[in-house]
DNA sequence: CTGTTAGCGCATTCAG
DNA sequence: CTGAATGCGCTAACAG
């Protein structure tokens, strides 16, 4: 059924070493001798077992992509989709293969870590942060385990992680708004729990912003969210509360766009034309559905993409690979009201 | 640093087979010596190799989660992300591993999956379907690779998969419409590429509910989409231009749902009050943003769940599962315009 | 109930 | 440039 190194090397008349020189890529083999040993796995549809690879080379060539599963806002969240999959092409880019898991619960988190890696099912591992994941770093390096965090997990961490620079995407928003005019934004940020990302998140940007426009910060108008469109939809009627009324709202992730866009039709507020909205993600559907809506831009494609390439090199070379900051950018649509030229609402 | 099964053999005072057999449940252990032996596997942290252990027996223990990349749909869905998890869940349960494969192209795809299961990197796959995946599963046959796909791939399959019972959601969805008045449907459904998907997908649920209520079908009403949200768009705007113009559109996804709905904008048509509307999946961010959207909810964590007990089932027996289909359900919000009692519209 | 022997398929010595 | 011997860690087969 399955033929061998040594069916292959058998038919090409060459040992079985040579026929692993030329599946590995070994320069030190003739051009003749690797063609006939080519031709032969080519004619026995040979695939060298990965098992008895692993089993020689210590290396599974694949990277486990872990996501710690504690709400549903895993389900609602099209970026953590777009991470694997940019994680998944660079991988398969490098010759790793991708095992998913998801811990259901935290405590399953370090149990099922530690199975895929001292089991040697995976050579490393890419972790979506999460509460607690300081900890957890702090334990792979006693277990000598090579991790790459998706977000950084704790304030002093300076490598193997790949986040967003929110700061910088949060004054960039934030600055926008002011500069269109608006006097009292709120902010509904990143939850408490992943507040470390990016060197504590969009509130240092959103701060920035005020300051350099000479505006005070109204600590109440800063509320966190917890990534679900409940959230969103529940500090923005606090927000909406508030007075005197905020004039426009800033969301760091898309759902809770959604759940704040919610608080503001149920109050009869049109975005664009009553207030002004800068949403999170810029997600497909959510462009469909609010034509007009200006946007965050977060490259999550690309921050998987970069963390499985990091991984990849951390595995290779042992050693740990500096922390890399990617940057979004603001998508200009009519959602945030120009004072200064003519008033566009949205349909 | 790994300790290996020697190490907890010596540790125990028995011998590794002992060991052996203690890990993997035999029943012909004293409890004596199996507590012994787990005493040692603790104290040692001992994790059995897998790749020594795939090797032995021949079996990975994981399986293949095969998405075919071909347009961007894929990552407009979350539905994908759901099945995949459903999936994941269910083989974690039966102990395998998920390895993600996103082919780039319909060439690859063979390559992909041949690379996967002759290497033993996965035991099975779970193949989502697409264009083509009939030839593929045929393929499957001859070299022996265990399989499930999502979503039936030719009329005539009857093993191995898993897919929604179409043709009755939609037939759900229609006669309720056609029972609250409405008399000129149009029907966006599946691309035709997964057209076989349920035994002919929506067309037929549709059409039998028509018939029912001793409705013409209006043939020119029945439009193709690709799942995307352009192209719910383009089929909507093309439905909207009928004459006489519709008074009810059903959509079978929700980002094509999306597109739809951003016609119907254009147009100054508000579901529930001008138009009537069905969506297609009932995700959570669609269910935001739309409140009182009358909508199909299909079960696609289920349907991945399954299809991973199912691969295991086939895995571990030899045997092919006969093919299931899953129901989905109606949930009834007020996009669909009551003619019996008040009018009710969506503010 | 437990141990011994052998070998899964490959790649790493170390020789030529 | 090529090959022979050896063993990665584990478990089937076969004893006891």
């Amino acid at each position: 059924m399955h033929s061998t190194i040594y069916d292959v090397a058998e038919r090409a008349g060459v040992s079985a070493k040579t026929v692993s020189r030329v599946i590995n890529n070994s320069p030190l083999v003739a051009p003749d001798t690797r063609r006939r040993v080519l031709a032969a796995i080519a004619e026995l549809d040979f695939h060298p077992d990965s098992a008895a690879k692993g089993l020689r080379q210590r290396s599974r060539k694949s990277v486990g992509f872990v996501i710690p599963y504690g709400s549903d806002f895993v389900f609602q969240d099209q970026g953590m989709w777009m991470q694997t999959n940019g994680a998944h092409r660079a991988l398969a880019e490098r010759g790793y293969d991708l095992v998913l898991a998801v811990p259901e619960t935290p405590e399953l988190v370090l149990a099922e870590l530690n199975r895929l890696t001292r089991n040697r099912t995976v050579d490393g591992v890419i972790l979506y942060a999460m509460e607690g994941a300081d900890v957890l770093l702090r334990e792979f390096g006693r277990l000598n385990i090579r991790y790459m965090s998706l977000s950084m997990c704790y304030p002093e961490q300076k490598n193997n992680f790949v986040d967003m620079d929110s700061p910088h995407t949060a004054h960039l928003a934030t600055k926008y708004m002011i500069d269109q005019g608006a006097r009292r934004i709120g902010l509904i940020r990143e939850p408490e729990r992943f507040f470390y990302s990016a060197k504590a998140g969009s509130e240092p940007g959103y701060r920035l912003a005020h300051e350099q426009a000479g505006l005070a910060v109204d600590e109440s108008l800063i509320l966190a969210g917890d990534y679900s469109i409940e959230s969103g939809y529940e500090m923005a009627k606090r927000l909406l509360a508030s007075k005197p009324a905020v004039d426009g709202v800033i969301c760091v992730s898309d759902p809770m766009t959604l759940g704040a866009l919610r608080a503001m039709r149920e109050k009869g507020l049109v975005p664009g034309r009553d207030i002004d909205v800068i949403a999170g993600d810029d997600f497909p559907t959510t462009r469909a559905m609010w034509p007009g809506l200006t946007s965050i831009r977060t490259p999550l494609y690309e921050q998987g993409y970069q963390a499985g390439m990091m991984i990849v090199d951390y595995i290779q070379s042992g050693k740990e690979i500096p922390g890399k900051l990617l940057r979004g950018e603001l998508i200009v649509r009519e959602s945030v009201r120009s004072r200064s030229g003519t008033r566009e609402g949205l349909g």
